[in-house]
RNA sequence: CGGGAUGUGGCUCAGUCUGGUAGAGCGCCGCGUUCGGGACGCGGAGACCGGAGGUUCAAAUCCUCUCAUCCCGACCA
């Protein structure tokens, strides 16, 4: 790779204004920063800058996948549409699969991701458990359409992905693969210079017993994330489990009969609690959901969230979706805001309760009837539920399933995912081996992604400041910026074009800035780029024979004496990769 | 898919309500003066105002349709 540019030459568009379409910090520092152009919604051209950093990305991304063992290759974008059906997703993957004809009337889709293109591979190839284990990747360009692409290249149409797919004779081989890859991917993000943290999520439709995300910790992300400040645990929000401390209840169980109170009208929690001056925590909130068709209630305490995908695992559920009015109508017999367990109309209908209402009594309740809610009603007494659950979202007064330790909540973007597959893909397509005994094997697999060019921009969510980004010199486009103020004075031109070949010399990745621009431009434009280290030659500097130095990160300055650079440089830039948490390479 | 907003030189915007034939700043080209945190002067190039249709003597401006882009939402009773 080309190590070395001269701006003055170089096609890096800076903006001094914001596009009027970005809104994210990313986005628009990677079109004022000349790195990304857009050209429709949601897909981008990379500019030289842009692709620099994508690819130093990749490559790190590439080391470490080699050094634990997987192999490259490099799959179709375009998948024939009958490869889908055998799976079964050409049915169900839905609008996010782009879907085309060729001349031949013939069906073809543009891959998301390529578990069938793969598997296929492997199925036609292997056909002894010699050839096992196999982890095969690419680092290649993905089409989702999304139903709504944002925040630049956080969420694009296109974007380029690492993807990964393991294949293992048994259940333990697998497991070995898939550790392979968390630890593979730790030391991946490691590298990058980015604070992460692995948690636990959730492994959605494809099952399986554990998957687990790898989140750029940044304020801006979607993402919640849980994370115990005593031991290793966290998770996304959407998995992490809520330990109810079982000594809670003292009340006896023994509070008056219900009965019903006039709630004129007062729909929301809110506005109940206004309404009879009590607390959040002392009623209970029913949702009603309609479940793969079926109706179930579900409650929680009026402070807490429900948490949908909680709620859709233990009922082993493959749609949930809020009830709508109408239904609302239809199970409970009134209008919506009014929904309580005490005498739900609609047969069969589910009911469950979060744990920790199981520990007091006294809750207030809607009544199932308009305008109308009950007051002392105890579940254990007055209903009949079918279970009680862990339903709702943790919060940072829960304490640390693991080691009861405490929890605090961040935002984090997901930038990597490993989960185990299983048999899903290899069993509907067939992908077998003959193992020891001659007997035929299904195959065990997992898949690993990693979002590149989505690591690029939460890079910069991460780090950045008022006048631009901050990168990491691990994928920063060069390491250094080197800032020749010559003006028009042709000794420090010279002294800087020195420099210049010095530090290449040194086999250090340099963004020469020798255009015939003021200072000022200069400056900005270097904070806007994001190097992290920015050396400043000017004339003054020279007759003095120092060069001036600032950590981008920082913003420290120092001198470095021209007379002893190479040192000086090597131990100045010690210090600056030691503050990004990284050593020398 | 629902809601909101915006399309006017490369970029950021004004002009639209109240129709009269397009403006500013930045950027760009030339010359000169400048040169350590986005300089200044003079001269210049660059837009059929997203597109189509309509109303009108006359449309960036009014009407209809359409395309594109952005934001919010598509779960908390």
């Amino acid at each position: 790779m080309e190590n070395r540019m001269r701006l003055s030459k170089a096609y890096v568009p800076t903006l001094k204004e914001v596009p009027a379409e970005a809104e994210v910090v990313s986005h628009r520092l990677l079109l004022r920063g000349g790195f990304v152009r857009q050209l429709t919604r949601g897909i981008y051209t990379y500019l030289p800058l842009g692709l620099k950093t994508l690819n130093k990305v990749a490559d790190i991304v590439r080391q470490e996948m080699n050094r634990a063992g997987a192999q490259e290759i490099l799959m179709p974008m375009v998948q024939p549409g009958d490869l889908w059906a055998e799976t079964g997703r050409w049915e169900f993957y839905g609008k996010e699969l782009l879907r085309f004809k060729d001349r031949a009337d013939r069906d073809y889709c543009l891959g998301p991701t390529h578990e069938e293109v793969v598997t296929d591979l492997v199925r036609g190839e292997v056909r002894s458990y010699r050839q096992l284990p196999l982890n095969l990747y690419q680092i290649q360009t993905k089409f989702r359409d999304e139903i709504r692409p944002r925040f630049g290249l956080m969420r694009g149409r296109e974007f380029v992905m690492k993807d990964a797919y393991s294949f293992d004779r048994d259940e333990a081989g697998a497991d070995a693969s898939y550790r392979a890859m968390y630890d593979a991917y730790c030391a991946i993000f490691r590298r990058l210079g980015l604070e992460f943290r692995p948690v636990e999520a959730d492994t959605g439709s494809i099952g399986g017993n554990f998957s687990h995300e790898f989140m750029v910790l940044a304020d801006t992300g979607e993402d919640t994330i849980a994370t115990c400040q005593a031991c290793e645990y966290a998770a996304n929000l959407e998995k992490a489990e809520v330990v109810v401390p079982v000594d809670k209840c003292d009340c006896g169980h023994d509070c008056p009969a219900f009965s019903e109170i006039p709630t004129p009208a007062k729909h929301t929690v809110d506005e109940l609690c206004d309404f009879l001056g009590i607390e959040a925590d002392t009623l209970i909130k029913t949702l009603l959901f309609d479940v793969d068709g079926a109706p179930v209630a579900a409650m929680v305490r009026g402070d807490r969230e429900l948490n949908e995908i909680k709620l859709k695992n233990h009922l082993h559920a493959t749609d949930v979706k809020l009830a709508s009015p109408e239904q609302v109508v239809a199970w409970t017999g009134a209008p919506v805001g009014f929904a309580g367990p005490v005498g739900l109309k609609a047969a069969n209908i589910k009911i469950i309760a979060d744990r920790e209402l199981d520990f007091e009594c006294g809750w207030f309740t809607g009544a199932n009837k308009a305008d109308t809610h009950l007051k002392n009603v105890d579940l254990r007494r007055d209903v009949k539920l079918d279970a009680y659950a862990d339903l709702r979202n943790i919060t940072e007064a829960d304490r640390c399933p693991r080691c009861g330790g405490e929890v605090k909540l961040r935002k984090g973007i997901e930038v990597g995912h490993v989960f185990k597959l299983g048999l899903k893909y290899s069993q509907a397509m067939n992908a077998s081996f003959l193992d020891e005994n001659g007997k035929e094997q299904i195959m065990v697999m997992g898949c690993y992604g990693i979002g590149v060019s989505r690591i690029v921009a939460s890079a910069i969510e991460q780090n950045h400041d008022a006048d631009g980004i901050k990168f990491p010199p691990s994928i920063a486009p060069y390491e250094v910026a080197l800032l020749s103020l010559a003006g028009k004075d042709p000794e420090v031109a010279e002294a800087a074009d020195k420099l210049y070949a010095e530090l290449t010399g040194m086999g250090v990745e340099v963004l020469y800035d020798d255009r015939d621009e003021r200072p000022g431009s200069k400056f900005k434009d270097a904070d806007l780029m994001g190097m992290p280290m920015q050396l400043v030659l000017g004339g003054k500097g020279l007759k003095n024979g120092i060069i001036e130095a600032k950590d981008r990160r920082t913003g420290e300055k120092r001198e470095l004496k021209l007379a002893d650079f190479a040192g000086e440089f090597a131990s100045w830039r010690r210090t600056v990769r030691q503050g990004w948490g990284l050593g020398v390479e």
